[in-house]
DNA sequence: GCGCGGCCTATTGTCTGACAATTCCAGGAT
DNA sequence: ATCCTGGAATTGTCAGACAATAGGCCGCGC
């Protein structure tokens, strides 16, 4: 509650965005609650991203709120509410709608910024960890491109996910050099502003990556399920095994199997 | 830093959802803190939807973090940092895509709430704030027929923000009878598993909306040019004209305006 | 035997006061 | 002019206490 009279405060726009606030006890004094009440609730608010504090100095407002946590669907995939498969088929839906936006409302700045990510990728060629680096380099500057906010902070929940198990994407990159043609042709057609082209090319991307993931997934239930994990903690063993992960018969052959898809969380 | 703690806890499994963490006290004993930074970290994490609460009796995991707080898009727009227009190109590309999923997975159920809701529109007509309540549940049903949690998580997102301004929205639903029509025509597809159809049906009816909208966007600047805008503060003129944001004309004219778009890289 | 009300305990919510850690700034020393 | 140091303001943390609330237990009355 002392958290929503914060807000308002926020919203009635005394306050602008990068602005301080009032200190702690100041403020308690100004809604008549004690400081740890006030505390709490602006950590609360601190948490949400909305605001930020620094010791001997003071709270801010984020100048910017697109580093707002985003982290609910990081939080669904690691309490089993949502499945990796399902995580691709958002991108499926999201990322070639943004590739075509990119497409038709890049800048030149956009433009050079995909560019130097793509040289990245090629640089990085043998060093998985900073090749994934400039991919998602690669794939954020698209989504500016976009030139749209609520797609660009979708999209950084979304990538957000993914990045809680990149490991597991990360066998994927086996073939380097295909992979960075094909990204080299998705930066063409952006760049021609071919925008059902991009959007064609991104798709394709997308469902070439999820096939890989699915065989990972299938090969790892064969092979050794303990293999790509890296801190062989008893929780991951746990979670990663029992965890019974989106297995692909179920979205491959998803008209036959409705039932079995659909949990009944939410 | 403590809060990561808790996290890890939580991560680790030893919690399940629903379960009850252990008391304040006992906890801040375990992490060697005060029971007044347990506090702030555990509001923390009530905030970001994670935790639950209740006075008198514990503190629990949410058993579903699909009620997350995804408030990060209304506060966004609250704070003009994305516009109205850019979430209606947010929703046109996701609906439909939801629409074609919930017409190959829809189940029985997911059919008998969407009939339901329809018929809850139907019932009121002549009182629009139920109606557009029921035209939610409608909308909300659809979401849920996809079968994919993450979808279902963005979407909850979208329509969060938008209902944070409804009342801007509210004025569209003019054409009460035509609105329903639209929607059963919508339900027909689905329920016949007509994905292709049931896509562009969808995407006409976001189409549509987003006309009116911006229809209502301009009468609204004529009238009265500050209610939307309220705060023209320095910075955000300066983003948001470098940024060559989807004002509603740039959006309008995008495909004839190709060249001041992405001029440069063609 | 059964239902019901009151007590009792555990837990969260709030308050108070104090001290440590950090940052910023200004004034003085070099 | 520049660097350094001290003080002031602010957030971060701690300890202890009490209020408010929820749930269970026991005994009482029917």
């Amino acid at each position: 509650m002392v958290a929503r009279r914060i807000e308002s405060l926020v919203r009635s726009g005394d306050l602008t965005r990068g602005s301080r606030l009032p200190s702690e006890p100041r403020l308690a004094e100004m809604l008549d609650v004690s400081r740890a009440s006030l505390r709490e609730a602006l950590k609360g608010l601190v948490f949400l991203g909305l605001l930020k504090a620094r010791a001997g100095d003071g709270t801010y407002l984020q100048p910017s709120l697109s580093s707002m946590a985003t982290r609910h669907l990081q939080w669904m995939l690691l309490l089993d509410e949502i499945k990796y498969l399902e995580l691709y088929e958002l991108r499926e839906v999201l990322e070639p709608a943004v590739a075509a936006l990119a497409a038709r409302r890049a800048t030149r700045d956009d433009l050079e910024q995909m560019r130097s990510a793509l040289d990245g990728m090629k640089r990085a060629a043998n060093d998985p960890r900073a090749f994934v680096e400039h991919e998602m380099d690669f794939h954020n500057a698209i989504t500016r491109a976009s030139k749209n906010g609520a797609i660009q902070s979708t999209m950084q929940m979304m990538y957000g996910a993914f990045s809680e198990g990149k490991h597991r994407v990360l066998p994927l990159v086996h073939d380097l050099a295909r992979h960075c043609a094909r990204h080299e042709r998705i930066f063409r057609l952006i760049a021609s502003g071919d925008a059902t082209g991009a959007r064609r090319a991104i798709n394709n991307d997308v469902r070439y990556a999820e096939s890989l993931l699915r065989q990972n997934l299938q090969d790892l239930q064969k092979d050794d399920p303990h293999r790509i994990r890296r801190k062989p903690t008893k929780r991951m063993a746990e979670s990663r095994v029992s965890r019974q992960p989106p297995d692909a018969k179920s979205v491959v052959r998803e008209k036959h199997t409705l039932k079995t898809f659909g949990g009944k969380h939410v």
